[in-house]
DNA sequence: CTCGTTTTGTTCTCGCGTTCACAAACTCCT
DNA sequence: AGGAGTTTGTGAACGCGAGAACAAAACGAG
């Protein structure tokens, strides 16, 4: 889904020391669903939990859990299960959460409205430094505490600041162009609310969210249930 | 992802006529990108293309892209190539976005407002019938030519519109009782916006959208690049 | 110290999805 | 009509991920 080629780099890591881990795709897109789980349990003051806990707390299965976490390492303790706060910091930091990560919107419409509204971007270490849009009309309203500006800012802002992460809220048309900008200016991962195929260089993460298909994955399963009903 | 049980259902279906053919889950997801692509292309004039052009223009495999279809029926010619309409029409048909289906949109706060403002819905066969919110404060606004209505009334228009889609954008807390709400009075098919895990009865299919998932999954990577450069 | 209980970490197997490669089928040109 | 060139549809090989099952490790009781 993304043009990144994970599988050539197997061999390409260093072998010393062991900042080489290569964790499988599928367990990546889960581990944010266990720090957040881990949070809810932290928060109801649930110091260690077992695997069926927190499997339940996640939604997955406990055997599936276990195994996605022992890509990271064994950082639980048989016989007892894992601690809430220590195992959440360690999903934290392979993740990369721990650090804070600048970012940029652009397409201030209705849609990067809400994103820019969206209380759970800076909880989980995302600071939005910038809201851009090519609209002239669009400038000096201030959304969330952070005023809009001109599109033509980017490649500044970007270099100021160290953005390696754009989110991408406009209209499908422009979103090639905004891509090509954005990789011009070093933006290296994008995500793309905007219902178009992103073509990019190697090296550039795209994932995108794309309500519309979700909504058609819906509704071909309704439609089955309602034929054999 | 969801819980839905397609395993179950092989050998449930009808084996006469020919109504039973399974579409593998990965297939059904994108379905839909290519039904975009198609669109893309009618509206570019294009008459006919061949699988490598529509997997070019739906960003996928062209082998991939034949298996998939293939799935479908054979609706090409070898040698030519596909018929952009016909195939546009019998994707559409497939996945069920040839008929309208009604959905209800839950929680109108900022999320809330964007999707209700989004075109992209009626384009491709959704059409909102009402915008649900729990705060009085909310009420009789109209958005996008539709009012705001209070929570309570979601089983008289679940009934009176034949609802089977729900859409879910309020805060987290909400989200399961919402969830149960909808299950009650007979939707079985739920997008979720807000980040928590739904438990539903057999059936019922979920869908999450999770933004700061997204987010996280691109910061992974980020980090990893940075580490080997 | 030993035994039973609990729970992790890992191995093994199975099924799904992706990709390659090619025969079958169609068009066009001579 | 026949052959060359295209492009589809699919069989087969391969790799990844899911889940079951179990051995290894920790803990507590006696
Ligand atoms: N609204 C939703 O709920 C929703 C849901 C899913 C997907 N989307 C998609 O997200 C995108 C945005 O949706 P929206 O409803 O916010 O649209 P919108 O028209 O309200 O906003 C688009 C904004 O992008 C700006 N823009 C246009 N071209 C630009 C450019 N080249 N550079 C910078 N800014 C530019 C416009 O000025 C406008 O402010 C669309 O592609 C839409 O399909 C929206
Ligand atoms: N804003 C975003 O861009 C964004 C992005 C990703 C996810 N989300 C998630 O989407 C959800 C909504 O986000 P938001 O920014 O729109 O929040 P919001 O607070 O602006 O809106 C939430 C709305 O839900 C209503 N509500 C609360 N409880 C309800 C109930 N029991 N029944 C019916 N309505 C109820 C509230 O009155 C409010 O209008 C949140 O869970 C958020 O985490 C938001």
């Amino acid at each position: 889904m993304t043009a990144r080629t994970t599988s050539a780099k197997t061999l390409g890591a260093r072998t010393l020391g062991e900042g080489a881990r290569d964790i499988p795709e599928a367990t990546v897109a889960r581990l944010p669903v266990y720090l957040r789980a881990l949070t809810s349990l932290a928060e109801a003051g649930t110091r260690t939990c077992s695997s069926e806990d927190l499997a339940a707390a996640a939604g997955v299965n406990s055997a599936k859990l276990r195994k996605d976490l022992s890509y990271l390492g064994s950082y639980g303790t048989r016989g007892v299960g894992y601690d809430v706060d220590y195992l959440r910091y360690q999903i934290a930091r392979e993740i990369g959460v721990t650090q804070d990560w600048p970012v940029v919107i652009v397409g201030i419409g209705n849609l990067g409205h809400a994103l820019a509204n969206y209380s759970g971007f800076r909880s989980r270490g995302f600071r939005v430094v910038a809201l851009l849009d090519a609209d002239p009309e669009r400038h000096d309203e201030v959304v969330a505490g952070v005023d809009v500006r001109p599109f033509d800012d980017l490649e500044q802002i970007v270099a100021d600041q160290g953005v390696a992460i754009g989110v991408i809220a406009t209209p499908a048309l422009a979103a090639q162009d905004v891509a090509d900008r954005m990789v011009a200016c070093g933006i290296t991962s994008i995500l793309n609310f905007a219902p178009s195929v992103l073509s990019v260089p190697e090296g550039v993460d795209v994932r995108k969210v794309d309500l519309s298909i979700e909504l058609q994955i819906l509704a071909y399963h309704e439609q089955r249930k309602a034929q054999t009903a």
